[in-house]
RNA sequence: GGCCGAGUGGCGGAAUGGCAGACGCUCAGGAUUUAAAAUCCUGUCUCGGGUAACUGAGGUGCGGGUUCGAGUCCCGCCUCGGCCA
């Protein structure tokens, strides 16, 4: 075999891996253990992306190299099949959801193993697998059987919920009842993110700005019966355990964020009849706080109990249920009115900052605790029925949405935080009323508390409020609980029954499927297609399924489905034993292959997928079937990989090019001269035509004419989309693989460039004809290669590349390893006589990252086996040292020579030979010296002053 | 607006506070070749001096600071990206 050729190499590999079940993982780790998972990957029908094998080849890398390391690795790979994506191109191509998914599968599964990742295939899954849901079912029952206890903080099989004893005495129905309000799976009514064009509803996580995260279609709220999942009781946990994760600052962050803890407290407003205020109060200092507010107050909840006193009225949402009890007969026309618009607007268009506020007053009044005062009660969209609990006290001084509000409608604004003397803020104006002030400072104009600092203070009237019986401290979460159900026809059944009366209608009583009937599949529909109303395509599914009678009672089955994401909550627990048919995982293997220690993909993962596996772990841990409270130790997001750079200019109508530093881009996504106001379109210019001129780029030739210059996120519709087929098919998947890690680091957004592909795989040819005799006819090795030892200078750079590649792949610095390999060979193909172990412990070396090339070496240098699992090749320190070194001889600073001296060399040694190397003297010569600064093996500074 | 990350040659990028630009791409010159491809060698941050080996100065978004020494640390600003509002 001459040239490399990999269209030839790859195949003969892969073959023979999979022949040889080489990466089968054992049952139980043999060694050491090492779980290194991606995030598998959602087979659309668009086949892999090159932005996929970039996270992929990573680990692949680090396991590969930790095999030869000895260690058990398990390293597996699946599909995450279900959901919305696959059901719209089921709906597209006009094939049944089943069909169209395993096609897609099948093209993801070839194009993995074009790629020669060492997955053991042996244990590849798919969420839509009735052997995989039917244990996403049972996870679901144990969500259903299971209660949070507060006071433990962790979750119990809902049997051993205690039943108030008002509740026992209203018998077996209530207690159900009460139970099912307990469930960590609930069914409730719900206001939710409806998406008429989807046809079904969406979590609050899969809608942007008031669109559908997937297709950007309108979403309305609409009140429907949902699943949900009790995810917020566990929303402490979650935060506080992110602290002992290794994952990335910012995913963490995003987490908190999203999870959105705050601390204040509750407080009620009076607003039943004025007369009657004293004698509540009276019965509140006896009775004490109710855990569920009566009609006679407005709850709210605060961040900031202390600015009472400067409350100036208070705002309840459009959709709040006291909206319509509130409103006088006077302001009945222009309230409803006004919560009619509101319903069309989206959260971000209500509570923009940059935006008008809006509102009307209701008519009403409420009393402020602290102070007694009646405060007006407005409706106004800045403020959303599902954060705390729908009504806020509005303090203008110290708030900036209520001094937008106040503003414009002339409510008063009253100081209560004095900012003290800092320089960034006007104290004077804020004192006034005339400006907002929303940090914390001293307290004023607050009676008894005046003179408190705002953390001293809110902890004082906490305290009083409660004492009081009219507030209590409180924690309150962004995170909503989890909308579980969705009415479309691609995703698991819920495994639950309802139960029927005589009549054919459900009675409201809810059953699990008994766990020995699992799994529900779905049913075969003619036509699964979305149609626009809320109600599921299951109901239409065949009687005999949809009406199963068990132990004689007559049920209707759920027929919402489950998310995308349900799925994906589990699937790295399934790997560890993925063809137990007793368990959804069996308990010794979960013990010793758990957690994952690394886990790889997109950082656009960092809040959904991520925070409802670690939910749905932490439900499993509770109940006694996992064993950590984690599942993913080290997390590491891969950066996106963008399209080929491109340079654009932009013209006029006439066709007059414009300098993008005239053109702005207004609201409506079009390009307009910032000059003229006329629209300008955008066109593509060669790069040749691209010339820089000091910071940016210009028109060659005009070099008035600014450019843009830019890499774009890969879309279709750019037309810069990469084919992973097309590269393999051009340089061979080795190739791909090395240029994906010689990018850039692993972590760091990059963009594509073909022709840094090319550059890789002449690496590859380089390193080939460093082995082989590419003139021969047949495959045999070079004749520089030879059975002699290394001499000195060889053996250095052996060693020295040795350690750096050791190195860089146990820290994921990929790119630097292979610039390592590159100076070898270029070191070695200068070597007439290149030493056969040297050449071993190289593509050895090499391996991890291109695994099919490094074989083929392997069995020309004579091996029978697989390197797979060969040892890696391990250094000498002492070798990885010169003998000599140079090291740089710096006058203030500035290096003036070089002397080169041994390794080991004393400090005045190196000194002297500095002082003796006739450039440095020339520098030394007029001058005093001051200073002598020496760091071993590395520089030699001379701080001078001129001689006196 | 807030938080986080980033800004280094024509391009991707490298550099425990210690010779900025490793490695690669691109481009140029040379060798080989009937010719080309491929391959090999040399050069490739900017400005100045020198035929040349070489040599001096400047240079890591901008402005300051700490230090014998700053791409790296600190303060302020600008631009880009991400997340949140």
């Amino acid at each position: 075999m001459p040239r490399y050729n990999p269209a030839l190499v790859e195949p003969k590999w892969q073959q023979y891996w999979e022949q040889h079940e080489t990466f089968r993982a054992p049952e139980m780790p043999k060694a050491e253990k090492l779980y290194v998972l991606d995030m598998f990957p959602y087979p659309s029908g668009d086949g892999l992306h090159v932005g996929h094998p970039e996270g992929y080849t990573a680990t692949d890398i680090v396991c590969r190299f930790e095999r030869m390391r000895g260690k058990s690795v398990l390293h597996p790979m699946g599909f995450d099949a279900f959901g919305l994506p696959a059901e719209e191109h089921a709906i597209k191509t006009n094939t049944p959801p089943r069909q169209s998914t395993e096609r897609n599968i099948a093209n993801f599964r070839r194009q993995l193993k074009m790629l020669g990742f060492s997955y053991d295939w042996s244990r590849e899954l798919a969420t839509t697998d009735v052997d995989y849901f039917r244990w996403t079912q049972w996870i679901f029952l144990v969500l259903f059987d299971t209660w949070f206890d507060r006071e433990q903080q962790r979750g119990r099989p809902i049997a051993e919920l205690p039943i108030p004893a008002e509740v026992l005495q209203e018998g077996e129905l209530a207690v159900r009842r009460y139970q099912d309000d307990h469930r960590l799976a609930y069914q409730a009514d719900a206001l939710v993110n409806w998406c008429p064009a989807l046809g079904t509803v969406l979590a609050n996580e899969e809608v942007i700005d008031g669109k559908s995260e997937r297709g950007s279609y309108p979403v309305q709220r609409i009140p429907l019966r949902q699943w949900m999942l009790r995810i917020t009781e566990y929303a402490d946990r979650l935060e506080r355990d992110l602290d002992r994760l290794e994952w990335p600052d910012s995913i963490k962050t995003m987490q908190r964020e999203w999870i959105g803890r705050s601390t204040g407290a509750e407080v009620d407003f009076y607003i039943g009849p004025g007369s009657h205020y004293k004698d509540w109060l009276h019965s509140r200092n006896s009775l004490g706080y109710p855990r569920k507010a009566g009609d006679d107050v407005l709850r709210i909840y605060t961040t900031r109990p202390d600015t009472l006193y400067g409350a100036t009225y208070m705002v309840i949402a459009p959709e709040h249920p006291f909206v319509h009890r509130f409103t006088t007969t006077e302001q009945r026309r222009e309230v409803q009115a006004y919560c009619e618009r509101a319903a069309s607007k989206s959260d971000l268009d209500r509570t923009d900052l940059s935006k008008d506020k809006t509102g009307v007053f209701t008519g009403s009044f409420a009393i402020n605790p602290v102070n007694g005062q009646f405060v007006p009660i407005w409706i106004a969209d800045y403020v959303l029925i599902s954060y705390g609990t729908g009504a806020i006290m509005a303090v203008p001084a110290h708030d900036t949405r209520d001094y937008a509000f106040a503003e414009q409608f002339g409510l008063p604004i009253v100081a209560v935080v004095d900012p003290g003397d800092r320089s960034d803020v006007d104290r004077a104006a804020v004192l006034a009323g005339k400006a907002c002030y929303p940090d914390q400072g001293t307290a004023v104009n607050s009676a008894q508390f005046n003179g408190l600092t705002t953390d001293v203070f809110q902890a004082r009237v906490t305290e009083e409020l409660a004492s009081r019986g009219l507030g209590r401290p409180a924690t309150n979460y962004k995170l909503r609980d989890w909308l579980f159900s969705r009415q479309r026809f691609w995703g698991e059944p819920f495994p639950v029954l309802h139960e029927l009366d005589d009549q054919g209608v459900p009675n409201g009583q809810l059953a699990p499927v008994p766990v020995e009937q699992l799994p529900v599949d779905l049913p075969i529909l003619e036509d699964f297609k979305p149609h626009g109303r809320p109600e599921p395509p299951l109901d239409a599914a065949p009687e005999e399924w949809l009406y199963p009678t068990i132990g004689g009672v007559r049920y209707k089955r759920e027929t919402n489905t489950m998310p995308q994401w349900a799925g994906s909550c589990w699937y790295y627990l399934r790997f560890v034993d993925p063809k137990n048919s007793n368990a959804f995982v069996g308990a010794d293997k979960e013990r010793a292959w758990m957690p994952v220690d690394l886990y790889v993909g997109g950082a656009e993962h960092a809040v959904l997928h991520l925070l409802y596996a670690r939910f749905w772990h932490k439900v499993l841990f509770d109940r006694g079937f996992v064993s950590t409270s984690e599942p993913f130790q080290r997390l590491v997001n891969q950066g996106i990989i963008l399209g080929e750079t491109e340079y654009t200019s932009y013209h006029r109508a006439t066709g007059e090019p414009v300098s993008r530093s005239d053109v702005v881009e207004t609201g409506d996504g079009r390009t307009v001269c910032r000059v003229t106001g006329e629209t300008v379109t955008s066109s593509k210019v060669p790069p040749e035509q691209a010339e820089k001129q000091g910071d940016v780029f210009v028109l060659k030739g005009h070099p008035e004419i600014r450019l843009e210059s830019r890499a774009y996120k890969m879309s279709k519709s750019r037309g810069n989309v990469v084919n992973p087929d097309h590269v393999v098919r051009e340089y061979g998947a080795d190739s791909l693989r090395l240029y994906e890690m010689f990018m850039g680091p692993l972590q760091a957004p990059k963009p594509w460039s073909m022709a840094g592909v090319n550059g890789v795989r002449s690496f590859l040819d380089r390193v080939w004809r460093m082995i082989v005799d590419d003139r021969a006819e047949a495959t045999v090795l070079n004749e520089a290669v030879v059975d002699e030892s290394a001499d000195d200078e060889q053996l250095r750079v052996l060693h020295k590349t040795i350690k750096a590649v050791t190195e860089d792949i146990q820290t994921l610095d990929f790119n630097t390893a292979i610039a390592r390999m590159m100076e070898f060979v270029n070191f070695f193909t200068r070597q007439t006589k290149r030493p056969r172990a040297a050449m071993e412990a190289f593509v050895l070396l090499l391996s991890p990252l291109a695994p099919h090339i490094c074989e083929e070496l392997w069995s020309v240098l004579g091996h029978a086996d697989t390197l797979a699992y060969e040892p890696w090749p391990s250094f000498d320190e002492a070798l990885t040292r010169d003998a000599m070194v140079e090291i740089p001889v710096q006058v203030n600073g500035k290096v003036r020579g070089k002397v080169l001296v041994p390794a080991d060399s004393a400090q005045d040694i190196v000194i002297a030979a500095a002082k003796a190397d006739p450039k440095v003297i020339a520098w030394l010569e007029s001058s005093q010296i001051v200073k002598e600064i020496v760091v071993p093996g590395r520089l030699i500074n001379f701080v001078v002053k001129p001689k006196p």
